[in-house]
DNA sequence: CTCGGGATGCGT
DNA sequence: CGCATCCCGAGG
């Protein structure tokens, strides 16, 4: 299937994120490669963003968010789960799209539905972190591009972020049995 | 150097 | 609701 360009991740962050949904994500691991639907995201818009990593500056952790778009943001959350997102907008906009959940398309052997079991499914890691997704091994491509009802939601985990807890920037396809449950 | 807390998931 | 588990980032 096509590959996603460069082009695609160089855009307002929340039409990216809205324009995941349906996308295939794509790690080859040993050979094989796994393959999962994106079901849910959630954007993160930039430094004034409070939400956002991005919104404590630029660090060692988060510099790959200031960079150019198409690249992995991956980083450890609570000691045991990993977290991906996807670097949207031009360089020097610090933005990015949080894979919540996949629906299993080929070589899934775990749980998905969340953004620490997916990256766990995937077999995504610290080692992936600033990785492009341009990549042969890793990359987002075409995928299933039958309708969906769009939902807009909160999103979740961020109520240290004030009025910006409340924004409807959570997007899942409607009544996908992967959207993560809360 | 210490220390507080986190874009989670699971069991109670 | 508690907790596992550890890195990050702020402050001394």
């Amino acid at each position: 299937m096509k590959k996603l360009s460069r082009r695609f991740y160089n855009r307002d962050t929340v039409c990216v994120a809205q324009d995941l949904l349906g996308k295939y994500l794509v790690h080859r691991v040993n050979g094989l490669k796994r393959i999962g639907k994106i079901v849910e995201v959630e954007a993160y818009l930039g430094p004034h963003d409070l939400a956002a990593h991005s919104a404590k500056g630029l660090t060692p952790r988060t510099q790959v968010m200031f960079g150019p778009p198409g690249y992995a943001y991956v980083y450890l959350i609570y000691g045991m789960y990993y977290c991906m997102n996807i670097v949207t907008e031009e360089e020097g906009h610090a933005a990015a799209v949080l894979l919540r959940a996949l629906e299993p398309v080929k070589n899934i052997a775990e749980r998905t539905q969340g953004p620490g079991l997916l990256c766990k499914a995937m077999s995504i890691d610290k080692n992936l972190q600033g990785k492009d997704l341009l990549s042969p091994d890793f990359h987002l491509t075409e995928g299933d591009d039958s309708a969906f009802t769009l939902v807009k939601r909160p999103r979740i985990g961020v109520d240290y972020a004030k009025h910006w807890a409340k924004r409807h920037l959570r997007f899942y396809i409607k009544g996908n049995f992967f959207v993560s449950k809360r």
